[in-house]
DNA sequence: TTGTATGCGTTATCAA
DNA sequence: TTGATAACGCATACAA
């Protein structure tokens, strides 16, 4: 293995002490332009690359955030990684990726050893922590972002980016109506998943406002996928026959719900029609192409990152980002 | 923010020097057992957390490697992704997680940045890299896993980790043959892709070692995804209606052939029977279920992350590892 | 504009 | 078994 080149190596090759080298190198004022050329151009020659680790040492930044999800195979986080990495790289930072398997003990682990490592921020995926002991993370990390998890009181240095789930169930309850559909039942997911909460809510008001109430038998939970989705469905036709319109946790529901309401001899959107959540790609393969609330999630992986760097740098912002979901109309309803 | 708990502030609590504390944190011999014990409980109450950039510093270790692939987003790597992390974190390393977007440039810049942060390891997954710039890594980085690329010669602490997908063509045209199909068809990959190259070197050998010629005729070229398989698989049937088999580069293919197929008005299986690659989520959740090749993509991270650590221990092991897909017979063929 | 001393928190090395 | 001192490579503060 080579040997590294620091900056004595170089300073000792110019002929000039390392001060002037590092000073040339980071582009601080206190040096002629033209020596500062020579030596940039000497540095590169030798293939210096600084030590980030000293660097680190000495200056107590790492140009390096933590990113904690639950699981980075889930495409719902796959999507915020991509966006959160993309910046980073644009700005020079690196990127620590830690899974949590939704296990509050290895998520607390793993903040540990990020807190050990120096980053410079943190950005925190459904969360499975406690209050307390998210409090205690804010007090020791520079900057938080906390994404899907919401806080009773604004903390100074962290910033909550959620979903406007509620939003997305009226709109989608909205449409429905629109197409005058009279009975409309909701496939929620696990009563644990913050979400699951929100969007019932939202189905729940947004019913309400329409002016038909809500019917406690036409709400069904199951696991989120595609199995979940037809069980769920199986039971919601058995009980409720006249339903006529599903409003479905996510895309794999969605999914189950149609291969279910086809199974049973009826028609996808005709009959009953469905929507879903997330607008996975497999939405657009399936037929028929699934009508769903479309979220940005790279777009909000990008501004998570942008939102820390400012907050690390100081320049502050809004403390609670909601995102707007928007429906796509496609051929299940 | 709450100021940081160093060794010194531990030493000086317990009124013993910086070295003691240090020896004895780390378990090293030179300290009484008695006293050993009283100050390690004494850190733990003062919430000390060693300083790993300041170790790091002295040491040359930073338990961390690099995690390089084209794009977490892609199911493939998330699943590499996440076995890499998973033993990662059972040995207390961290993984910077860095995506190429199929790009050199950036791949290059990756590289460089996480030799800048002292990386133990690197692990590379189809790295887009030539062979020169290849070899320069190889001896910078202490040690390095290249996944899903080939090295003419074997490199001193290199290793590669590549799915033999000569063998699984092979399984899937052997199969083709039990089933007493007679005209199989290849829809392949981009060109520029070295698994699509694997694949057709492995349909062609099958073929000629099944007794039947091959056709180039038979064989098509697509983007790797279902609007590809779509277009494929329509040019195939005009250009060779009597085919009864079709070879697919993988999963999302094969869902775009099965779809035309079917358009076409023929049965899948019954008229053509289809295989594809890579047993994603997908392949259970249409009708018909995909037969389809499979391997343990998260194995293989584990896999990846257990052998660079034997090499960064310094004990070498195998400098190629070939995976073996496995046929999982369902219901396209 | 340049250079010198000092410190960041830890481990390695030697002395007691 | 313990402790003092010098690295590790860089940046901050101050002197020239």
């Amino acid at each position: 293995m080579k040997k590294r080149i620091t900056l004595a190596d170089v300073a000792s090759a110019a002929g000039v002490s390392l001060m002037t080298v590092s000073r040339a190198i980071n582009n601080k004022p206190g040096v002629g332009e033209d020596m500062r050329l020579a030596i940039v151009k000497l540095a590169e020659e030798l293939g210096y690359q600084p030590n980030q680790i000293a660097r680190s040492l000495a200056t107590n930044f790492t140009t390096t955030v933590g990113l904690v999800v639950p699981d980075n195979t889930n495409p719902f986080f796959a999507q915020i990684a991509r966006g959160v990495e993309d910046t980073a790289y644009k700005q020079n930072y690196n990127i620590f990726l830690v899974n949590t398997g939704e296990n509050p003990a290895r998520e607390q682990a793993a903040l540990d050893s990020l807190w050990q490592k120096g980053v410079d921020g943190l950005i925190l995926c459904s969360s499975r922590l406690p209050g307390e002991s998210l409090e205690i993370e804010f007090s020791r990390f520079p900057a938080v972002v906390l994404i899907n998890r919401e806080l009773k009181d604004p903390v100074a240095h962290a910033i909550t980016i959620n979903v406007d789930d509620r939003r997305g169930a009226h709109r989608a309850i909205k449409y429905f109506r629109e197409q005058g559909r009279q009975h409309i039942a909701y496939i929620d997911g696990p009563a644990t998943s913050l979400s699951a909460k929100r969007r019932l809510e939202g189905y729940q008001s947004a019913l309400e406002e329409a002016g038909i109430g809500f019917e406690p038998d036409l709400v069904e939970c199951c696991a989120p996928d595609t199995e979940g989705g037809r069980i769920a469905t199986a039971s919601l036709i058995a009980r409720a026959p006249k339903i006529d319109a599903i409003y479905c946790f996510n895309d794999l529901v969605a999914v189950g719900a149609i291969q279910m309401v086809r199974e049973s001899g009826k028609k996808v959107p005709e009959d009953i029609a469905i929507i879903g959540v997330d607008d996975i790609p497999l939405a657009t393969i399936i037929r028929p192409q699934i009508t769903t609330l479309h979220v940005n999630l790279r777009h909000i992986g990008r501004l998570a990152m942008r939102t820390l760097l400012d907050v690390i740098e100081g320049g502050s912002s809004a403390t609670a980002i909601q995102i707007e979901p928007v429906l796509v109309v496609r051929e299940s309803a």
